[in-house]
DNA sequence: CACCATCTACGAATATTTTCGTATTTCCCT
DNA sequence: AGGGAAATACGAAAATATTCGTAGATGGTG
């Protein structure tokens, strides 16, 4: 699966949360935070489904698309990457960093602790 | 800060590893993973001094590198930028994603449990 | 002292990513 | 049917990142 770049990354969140869209509606979700051309879009869109990153239906003369790859697994494979150039590999490292600097909830901490205790008793 | 690119990362790390270096020394190291042109690497270092990245000692003919920013600092603010393009902004799914697709280790998963026992202590 | 290995400086080629202008087609509305 | 809004296709400019060739300086060694 090749990376997707970080434009395209914004593409597919939007894709992924909407499942299926035309680039206009990405191109208005985009264009909400940031200034970019409707062309710059449609042309991203256009590249990522040559890359196989999205699939279209060109149907109708308003094509629709939706990613073809998945969430988790994207992020998955992105997250290899980060961690080898940003960390060298130490996912303790990240995660202590991931933990320390980022706000999260009570709940959320509750969470990843009896996920951490799951992974433990697995182990044993 | 300014963020430093792959390349000039791979740079860092030698220098975070090593303290302070020469060009020669980071290029056989780089050399030693990939095929680099010596000139490449002496071209990206002075990059990076002028970036800010590094810092160099120019009173010998051979130049002696040393990294100018802080190697915790500098992957938590990767960290901030990664966790928006790729987990939009979720810490929770990243550090879930990091335990489970990578090897941890039972005594690093420990500690990463004591760690959160520990900001759950402080929290209440 | 002259040569050679090694260093830095510098500009430019290459590669990659992002942006957008323009041409053309299509559909809808009057 | 005619005109305009909205869509795609396409190429190329712009921005960014990476690579390296070449020139010139410097220092050690025979």
């Amino acid at each position: 699966m090749l990376k997707p770049t970080e434009a395209e990354l914004e593409i597919l969140h939007v894709l992924w949360q909407q499942g299926s869209c035309t680039v206009r509606f990405v191109h208005e979700t985009l264009h909400a935070q940031k200034d970019v051309g409707y062309t710059t879009t449609l042309k991203l869109m256009q590249i990522m489904a040559e890359k196989g990153l999205v699939r279209r239906n060109v149907e109708s003369r308003t094509h629709v698309y939706e990613a073809a790859i998945n969430e988790t697994e994207a992020q998955g494979e992105l997250l290899r990457g980060f961690l080898h150039t940003a960390f060298r590999g130490s996912a303790m490292k990240l995660v202590m960093q991931a933990l320390g600097n980022h706000k999260t909830s009570r709940e959320e901490l509750d969470e990843i602790r009896k996920f951490i205790e799951n992974m433990e008793g697995d182990n044993q």
